[in-house]
DNA sequence: TTCAAGGTTGAGTTTTCCTGAGCCTAGGGT
DNA sequence: ACCCTAGGCTCAGGAAAACTCAACCTTGAA
């Protein structure tokens, strides 16, 4: 009989009762009534035309024919609920990777494009943790804790891979543009000015407006800057809002100039570069588990893939 | 998760799509619709809480928690379907037994009993042979034939099992003794006797009324046989019937002397042994094979039953 | 832009499974 | 001989599972 004409059901029913040697005690593992139990057997009879139990007024007997059918469908049934149980055991014991990133990086760059990973694995558990303490990186059984660094390399005793440059332009809501256009830098000193402030562990200067201005050609000028903040998020909100215009660089701002929630009034002009990048820190020596391995091709993968859209092709 | 618990069903579906690698063609091949394989694999996959398949608009893929399950799934699916196929091909070619027997021990002794060995057996098929041909008993492979014998033994070349001996006394039916009460030997001579003819291969005298009439005292008496008969069935009938008494012997009476159908006017007296005996005829060498075996044991048992129950234990 | 392929899902239908209750038989105990 | 127990069988009805049909969706190719 083919496996898709299989009276399963009633097959379980019959092996469990072969080897209980009674319907009442397999009703009671099955959890039926023994009516149940003797319907199923009756018909799996009935189906393959073959006697599978001897009757008797206080009980039956299995025959040779459902002693011998009994061993190969337990046997089976066994082998599947074996299949079951390891397929929650590895989905409980997925590996477990802690990726350190930035706060801005992870929200608006990593997170977004970490649904497109997740479907490929379910081995691994990804969590995601914004603290940019300098912990070392390590591969361990079950699992690895990585870094995502924006800094400026190259970083000691571990191994890093570039996965993006830095550069910084102007972004603002397009409403912002409609009460007062910008064509030339200095109409930006019409509106006000947002900017992140960001000190870098290693002791080197974060671009901002200043330094904007002097690229741009105004050497000197008074910038009237309104706001500072310590994350990427708060600046972009308020910039999302029409409140003013930031600095921002691509990892940040990528998507919502993609979606147009953010224009950019000088396109691809006025764009200085930072003396930062984003890398992805290793352990130095050692091989990552095969899932972690696998996140990390797909990771680099999506950086390239980032930097060809955005422009940045090396 | 246990046996009993395991969507049998469910699994099924999922292990055919992912062998298909799409819904369409598993649906096919389990001769439902796509909606229902998409359904049975969704409820899996939320009753497991492990994703199984990638979604793609134009189709899916089986990841590798799926491909894993699907792996067990199919090899325990499998092997119920081949036991189930085994136990189909055991059925079909179930032992061949053929047992020749002498027409009225098998129509009034074996077949009667033979109901209580065949439920025990679902492996062996009994073809019961009343042709009297000294066919040799062979054993072979898928069966066997071997041979009740009336006659007298030792016999050549064959392995020989005593059954029982044979006596003979007369029989009537209730209703004749009502006619003619039958109290002495010399009340039969009022009755008409019935005979069975039967020329013995052996050349050996097969005793009649003549015999009968010597042994009780009454000898060379003239003897009123009205009718004879080449088959003890068709004297059978007749004395039934009320229309003679005859001589019988246990094999063919007994259970019409249970019955209360017939009876024996002088009750165990008169009894006049006969020269001949029941024997099963085997191969010489070789092994039965086990159910030929299990039949064998059987009849030998009943047997030895029906000797107990008719006195003639040994 | 359109079409084809294949999956998803709501709502209704069909099939399977199960239950409760009454009946049966054999065997053991009194 | 009678009664009780254990366990199986089966009827009739209800619940749950499985399935169908049809509409809708997305993606990729032409």
């Amino acid at each position: 009989m083919k496996i898709e004409r299989l009276p399963l059901n009633a097959l379980r029913a019959f092996a469990e009762a072969a080897r209980a040697g009674n319907f009442k005690t397999a009703a009671s593992r099955l959890g039926v009534t023994p009516g149940a139990v003797s319907r199923q057997v009756k018909q799996l009879e009935d189906r393959l035309g073959i006697a599978l139990f001897e009757r008797h007024a206080n009980g039956v007997r299995v025959n040779e024919a459902g002693r011998l059918l009994a061993e190969d469908v337990s046997a089976g049934l066994a082998r599947i609920a074996s299949g079951v149980q390891a397929a929650n055991e590895r989905a409980r014991s997925a590996i477990r990777l802690t990726l350190s990133a930035p706060p801005s990086a992870a929200q608006f760059w990593l997170l977004p494009r970490l649904a497109g990973f997740e479907p490929h694995e379910t081995q691994i558990e990804i969590s995601l943790d914004a603290d940019q303490d300098l912990t070392a990186p390590t591969w361990h059984a079950g699992g690895a804790r990585i870094a995502l660094r924006y800094g400026r390399g190259p970083w000691p005793g571990v191994r890093a891979i570039r996965l993006f440059e830095d550069e910084l332009f102007p972004v603002c809501a397009p409403t912002l543009l409609e009460r007062a256009p910008i064509n030339t830098p200095a109409d930006l000193l019409a509106h006000p000015l947002l900017e992140v402030v960001w000190q870098s562990r290693q002791n080197i200067a974060f671009p901002g407006w200043s330094e904007w201005f002097d690229a741009a050609g105004l050497n000197g000028v008074e910038v009237p800057i309104q706001r500072r903040f310590s994350l990427y998020g708060m600046a972009l909100d308020q910039t999302i809002a029409g409140r003013g215009v930031m600095l921002a660089n691509p990892a940040v701002a990528a998507d919502r100039l993609a979606s147009g929630v953010l224009v950019r009034p000088f396109g691809h002009r006025y764009v200085i570069d930072s003396p930062f990048t984003y890398d992805l820190i290793l352990p130095a020596t050692g091989n990552a588990p095969p899932a972690v391995q696998r996140f990390i091709d797909w990771l680099v993968e999506e950086a390239e893939r980032f930097r060809r859209e955005f422009g940045q092709d090396r």
